[in-house]
DNA sequence: GTAGATAATTTACCGTTAGTACGATAGATG
DNA sequence: CATCTATCGTACTAACGGTAAATTATCTAC
């Protein structure tokens, strides 16, 4: 026995991977599914074809068809709240000159991780509408507030930082982080019904400039 | 022959009235079905039974679930027009005397909209997420996108009056429209979300006021 | 190496629902 | 009376989300 009471170890290892490997697999199927035919229009049995597997395998990762919707925006919501935290960092260690350059940066994080998937991130906000919240299983939603309430923390401790160092006007932080979020999702989703059928929306960069532009002429101190 | 040819005429006129008011009640109980059960949970059945009719009538009218969906989003999009063209006429009659009360009009526009009708409002939202291949009626297809239209079209001439006024900051009207728009219904939809299984969103008015005031801020002429 | 247990996967199915076909009915029209 | 129109009831199809039960692959113990 020279592998010893390991190899059993080893082999639940090796598991665990292929099964994480599975659902990672799932999700690139049912990501490719998903936008390109729309939620409504996506079936399940779709994606299986998809991941090369039949329907009930996913059931065994996903509890339902929301279930496996909703586990692709886990990474991208984490990706908002990693640039955020870098944003912060970046902060407290005092490395903002002007309020303008924060504003820019914070702006920028949501924007870095719509970039990277745009697609998901259109996503959010569908099952407010949809109705079917509360059929998600209790470890992807409860994973999801988390994730998307932290991201609003880190934002308002952000400004707050911002205010005590001077860049920022003292504004309500509360909603101040609301408007700049709010303002971010309801133009890309506006920039994206408009260009829909045709070329990248070339509005998106210059709308969010002026989105940008605004904000900083409303609560940064002293250049104007 | 007392009335003539006219006889037929007011037949007709009638029968159109009770067409029109047949569709006013499959939509008054398509609403009342889609915003308690949600888009995906409401049956045509129900919504068939709730107007009192059979579900091949409805069929008649409209001719799938998402085009009777979609309906019911024309008469909000009307309406903020209306409201929109009060206040142009408002600008043009030179009643404003600045820009922050223009500002102040113009949400307050798309505000007494989504009044009005909250739950009708968050359509939009759901018309772009799956937006891709909606089978609607031809007719309300058009419609709304030449409403939608039309209402960025008011918007942009109020802001190009309003810089010829000397009201605003010269900046690009086309963007700027979009941002407000954007930064609206972003703010609404994030309070929505937030306040889901709460109460009434209590933070909508603040946020959408500290809202207000940045764009005031921002390009406005003087006052700060 | 093989029997038996265990986990992963599939086949075959269920229940529900959007949408339709069709014949019957009722009322207006001429 | 004959016709036309709108609606109804019914019964059906096709598609889809989800599941129970059978099947297969994999591991463990001897």
């Amino acid at each position: 026995m020279y592998a010893g009471s390991n190899h059993k170890r080893i082999i639940q290892e090796r598991k665990k991977r292929e099964k994480g490997l599975r659902i990672e697999s799932i999700l690139e199927a049912a990501k490719k599914v998903f936008f390109s035919r729309g939620y409504l229009k996506a079936t399940m049995d779709e994606i299986a074809l998809e991941a090369e597997i039949s329907k009930p395998t996913i059931y065994q990762y996903f509890k339902t068809k929301d279930d496996l919707y909703f586990s692709l925006m886990l990474p991208v919501v984490e990706d908002i709240g990693i640039q955020m935290e870098k944003v912060e960092k970046k902060l407290v260690d005092g490395k903002y000159g002007s309020g303008a350059h924060l504003i820019k940066d914070f702006i920028g994080a949501s924007y870095h991780s719509y970039k990277t998937a745009p697609d998901v991130f259109r996503i959010v906000q569908l099952f407010q509408q949809t109705g079917l919240v509360w059929e998600l299983n209790e470890k992807t939603r409860s994973a999801l507030n988390e994730r998307g309430g932290y991201n609003f923390q880190v934002g308002r401790r952000i400004m707050e930082t911002a205010i005590k160092q001077g860049l920022i006007k003292k504004v309500r932080i509360y909603e101040l982080v609301d408007v700049i979020w709010g303002l971010f999702v309801g133009i890309v989703q506006l920039e994206d019904i408009k260009s829909r059928g045709k070329q990248a929306n070339k509005h998106l960069k210059s709308t969010l400039k002026l989105a940008e532009t605004m904000i900083v002429d409303a609560i940064t101190i002293g250049e104007r």
